[in-house]
DNA sequence: TGGTGAAATTTGTCCAGACAAATTTACATC
DNA sequence: GATGTAAATTTGTCTGGACAAATTTCACCA
């Protein structure tokens, strides 16, 4: 027999996301204030909060100070982390990989990318051109990456045009603890004549398309790459974990 | 001026994440117990406790009834989550789409099959195989799906090589709150002859493969999904967030 | 009607204390 | 030295209370 203790809290908790669960307090309503909960469930407030805490993780409820709490979810929604140390594995780049500088220049923006920036079309934009290599393989090149900045003030524009700190500079704006957001998209496409002369292939070869914005914490966008790798070289692979696990 | 009064607790945190950073207390050595803490810092224990809550959230620390709270790192991981609210979210595969059933049919596995199954090559596996329209565009597929399940006992077998019940089984078998871990692999390829004929496109043409295989939260696999996308009709785009955010 | 401000409501923060449960430590025993 | 038991330590759970801060409610006035 499975005799293992449950503490008040937890139980409570159990008993409010049934609650939810059965629709006692719908979509949109309102949970009992905590004064209310005591009462009714006979608890002390410390522990009824224990409980809504359990909730409000779940992401079963919100609670605003003055307000009260409000269901915003029936189910507790799946959760899948992708546990990232640093943007490198993101990337997939770790240090079985070399980054080349090919260019840093400033470009007008075309309607593509402007689109992409946020920015009007003809703004001029920092971008950086890179191949990255295998460091193992006599440096065989498996992605082209192109990187733009958004409109940056006049100190940071002159690093990062300068080759030898852009990459530094660039890595570093992409600081784990300062990133708040990354939005990705996938696809294929077939070369075009530069991108495949660049990794050594034909014009027309399949090749995977990688472009990701990067967010900062405020919301800001921090850079976007993309990059088109040679599908013989190259594949993607994540793992996502639900969350309690 | 940024006048916002920073609760005591928050502070506490802040203090100890810095004294962890800095090495005062090193990897994988004990903090003071909260009474201590209480005293050091001045302030009751449920302060501290809510302090200490933090750290561990962020993965800083280990907390054991009777043992203590050890430092398990130094600086808080990036941690990045990818949230989905069902399983057709994650796939992409909204209810714009629509999957229709080709084939259902029992193999024996060849040898890379095996190696994804886990299982010995010739093992007899059950294999579906199914093309994903768009709702709206007359149809057009855009994408040939392969699902390999692994062994399944006698009665299963049954219910998923009939054509009814195959669909809605293989979907109730990923239902969210069972499902622990997805692994998933993109890559470029192109087209075969076979597929493209399915795609109604040339063969050679760039296509989008991706792999996903399926665990539930035993960590036992529930099956192995493989698509070719038309490259010109299909991305993948997801967004990752930061924990804190 | 519409806006203003005080009052009531509700969650956030913090304190002090108590006992339970798990672990570690010390010690006595063999 | 090995072992088992009691004691000390440490976190977990829970109660009661108090005030702060944010929000909502509502009476009041223009």
């Amino acid at each position: 027999m499975l005799n293992k203790k449950i503490p008040r809290y937890r139980a409570i908790a159990d008993e409010l996301i049934q609650a939810i669960a059965g629709e006692k307090y719908p979509l949109g309503s309102q949970l009992p204030a905590e004064s209310e909960l005591c009462e009714q469930l006979q608890a002390s407030r410390h522990t009824i909060r224990e409980a809504l805490r359990i909730l409000e993780e779940r992401g079963l409820i919100v609670r605003r100070q003055g307000s009260g709490s409000a269901v915003i979810a029936l189910n507790p929604p799946a959760r899948l982390r992708q546990m990232v140390d640093n943007i490198e594995d993101l990337l997939q780049y770790g240090s079985a990989s070399r980054l080349l500088l090919l260019k840093a220049r400033e470009i007008p923006v075309d309607a593509n990318q402007a689109l992409l920036l946020g920015c009007a079309e003809g703004t001029r934009c920092i971008e950086l051109t890179g191949l990255r290599r295998e460091r193992g393989d006599s440096g065989r090149p498996f992605a082209l990456s192109q990187v733009l900045f958004p409109p940056q003030p006049e100190r940071r524009r002159a690093i990062l045009l300068k080759r030898e700190t852009a990459l530094a500079t660039m890595l570093e704006s992409l600081d784990a603890n300062n990133l708040g957001r990354i939005e990705q998209t996938f696809d294929a496409v077939a070369l075009d004549a530069a991108t495949a002369s660049h990794l050594q292939t034909r014009k027309g070869a399949p090749s995977l398309r990688a472009q990701r914005a990067y967010y900062d914490r405020q919301g800001a966008l921090i850079l976007v790459a993309i990059s088109w790798h040679r599908a013989d070289l190259f594949r993607i692979s994540t793992v996502l974990r639900h969350e309690s696990s």
